[in-house]
RNA sequence: CGGGGUGUAGCUCAGCCUGGUAGAGUACUGCGUUCGGGACGCAGGUGUCGGAGGUUCGAAUCCUCUCACCCCGACCA
């Protein structure tokens, strides 16, 4: 491709709606452009990136052998009505009606409109196992949506659903789909790592996501170095304390502590560490309030919280009726003297301490050397309520976890027999008995994958793309391309030959001044640049680069294709 | 949805407080010089000042309403 034939809308300068490198650097470098709030256009440049992606993963799940179809994009209500979604789905899903005043909506995952096609064609344990999968266009009406396509309300998706006649082998094919997502981002290129996970509002059981690691990500993920273990932190367990709660040493005392409302602002007015106190959280849910108790350096998990039986859902009380139910402000409740009645769920941490700082249920006050089975009852209702924290014994009894953050690109699911059963998705087995369908579901952010690698693959200059994705492999920058005949015959010549070896080149043959070609080219992130310059000419020679490290080697203009074919070569 | 903010040239932003000819940088067009790291000179084009109403002799500027977008909290690939 030449760059005079190409639409390459770089800027000098990212507008001011982009927070996020992946996001400013990709509307920079022209790959996108806005269009509302949550809509992008794909521009050639960024096309070329999503196209590839899309190719490797279509690549590889043909290899596994999923089938590829197409479903629409719009689906009719009745279907999402069957499975009770229409309604559970709620304001995500953007809802439409036709001229008959039919509701449709645009299809923000596809379910129903596969189990719909199962039904109708599968009637037999012979047409067994199946995995269909598309790549296609989701909208979900994001809440926020933000950082361009990282979370955009419409994106490209892989979704694919898998049937089978028992769960033994939907295992089996979960494993294969694991081990296929594993081959497809090892071939993206990207740092990456497979973690368990909740299984959220598309429900089942046995859950796996894929994260992209990176600082800027909106998970996080606890693992152990020393073995395989990795969940999301919304999931991964903390253990129960291995050691017994220490013997009471400190009398109970009440301090004042005027205008200290925070766990930090306490043990630092008393100098104690953070980790002596005792944090008080209040809950409101339908039988009435529950207070939450975890250590003071520790956050609640409310994921975790929701599941505890009789509080999903629950929101956390107004200031209003902590003063009614308890009678005091925010920032001084504690688990002492609470009336009598009140629900108290303690961490497993919390269990375990003695001689702790909590609130004292008295503005202004807070108490010192409280110890449960003196001061309070030792709790009754302990669970793990928070979230664990570095250092943390690693669930699997393999060292201690370890905290990173991941963008989360796939997520894979075992749906069992939800929705086949919600639609009488049935087959007849060996045996001629009818039996509803195990699924799985497993997803691929595809368009957000072009913004996760960029946010793994960056410098001050632009884009660092990995070969496998990168929009051009090589691009030729040929200094005085338009007045210099043997600059332009050496880098036509080049060209020719590059496109000929079927390796993806760009001639930037605009006849720009060679620091604009330069800036430009890094910031699209081509992984190789040849410099075709008079200098070089002289001793016939060109100079290569690489985008990755930055290394620079001079080379015979003749030799400069299969040197090039040879670094292709080792790098991919 | 709640809280904060911004809408002026393709992009980044000034002007608004204190009403009076629409601005800068960058980008763009032409000519010339320049040419291995975002050149320089000269000449040029560029706007419904987000929209609607109002106040005023006069509104980018003041008032009201509206729309869009961005940022902070609960969702998800």
């Amino acid at each position: 491709m030449r760059v005079s034939q190409f639409f390459l809308a770089t800027l000098r300068e990212a507008p001011a709606e982009a927070e996020l490198v992946s996001h400013k650097l990709m509307l920079r470098a022209g790959m996108i452009k806005r269009l509302g709030s949550g809509l992008y256009s794909w521009l050639p440049l960024g096309l070329r990136v999503l196209r590839k992606i899309e190719q490797i993963v279509r690549d590889e799940m043909d290899r596994a052998g999923a089938i590829e179809v197409l479903m629409p994009a719009i689906q009719p209500a009745e279907l999402w009505q069957e499975t009770g979604r229409w309604a559970v789905f709620g304001p995500q899903m953007l809802k439409l009606k036709d001229r008959h005043e039919r509701d449709f909506c645009f299809g923000p995952t596809h379910e129903e409109v596969i189990t719909d096609i199962a039904r109708q064609d599968i009637r037999s344990y012979r047409q067994l196992p199946l995995n269909l999968y598309q790549i296609q266009t989701k909208f979900r009406d994001e809440i926020r949506p933000r950082f361009g396509v990282m979370r955009a309300r419409e994106f490209v998706m892989k979704d694919a659903y898998s049937f089978h006649t028992d769960y033994e082998d939907l295992q089996r094919e979960y494993q294969n789909m694991y081990d296929a997502y594993s081959c497809i981002f090892d071939r993206l290129g990207l740092r990456y790592r497979s973690v368990a996970a909740d299984t959220g509002a598309i429900g089942g059981t046995g859950s796996h996501e894929f994260h992209v690691l990176a600082e800027s990500g909106e998970d996080a993920i606890a693992f152990s170095p020393d073995s395989d273990y990795a969940a999301n932190v919304e999931l991964a367990e903390a253990v129960v304390p291995k050691q017994e709660r220490a013997a009471a040493t400190q009398e109970m005392r009440k301090v004042p502590t005027p205008g200290k409302t925070s766990c930090e602002q306490v043990t630092e007015m008393l100098g104690l560490p953070i980790s002596r106190s005792v944090k008080a959280l209040a809950i409101m849910h339908d039988n009435g309030i529950v207070i939450l108790l975890v250590r003071g350096d520790h956050q609640l998990n409310e994921l975790k919280a929701s599941k505890i039986s009789g509080l999903d859902p629950f929101r956390f009380a107004t200031d209003q009726e902590i003063e009614s139910h308890i009678g005091c402000r925010p920032g001084y409740i504690g688990p002492v003297g609470l009336p009598a009645g009140i629900r108290v769920i303690a961490d497993r941490s919390v269990a375990t301490m003695s001689d702790f700082v909590c609130g004292a249920n008295e503005a202004g006050f807070h108490l010192t050397g409280v110890n449960f089975g003196r001061d309070l009852p030792a709790p009754s209702d302990v669970a793990d309520i928070r979230n664990v924290v570095e250092g943390d014994p690693s669930p699997d009894g393999w060292g201690v976890l370890e905290i990173c953050r991941g963008i989360e690109v796939g997520h894979i699911f075992q749906l069992r027999t939800k929705y086949s059963e919600a639609m009488r998705c049935t087959f007849l087995d060996d045996s001629g008995k009818t039996q509803p369908m195990e699924m799985g579901c497993y997803g691929i952010g595809v368009s957000r994958i072009v913004a996760a690698a960029i946010e793994q693959g960056h410098d001050d200059k632009g884009i660092i793309w990995p070969l496998p994705i990168a929009p051009f492999t090589v691009a030729i920058v040929p200094i005085g391309y338009q007045r210099n005949d043997a600059v332009r015959e050496a880098a036509d010549g080049l060209y020719e030959a590059l496109s000929e070896a079927g390796i993806e080149v760009l001639l930037d043959d605009r006849g720009e001044r060679p620091g604009v070609m330069f800036a430009d080219m890094e910031l699209i992130g081509v992984p190789y640049r040849v410099t075709v310059g008079e200098r070089g000419m002289k001793q016939g020679t060109v100079e290569i680069n690489s985008r990755h490290d930055g290394e620079r080697r001079e080379i015979a203009s003749r030799d400069a294709v299969s040197h090039l074919k040879s670094l292709l070569c080792t790098d991919s």
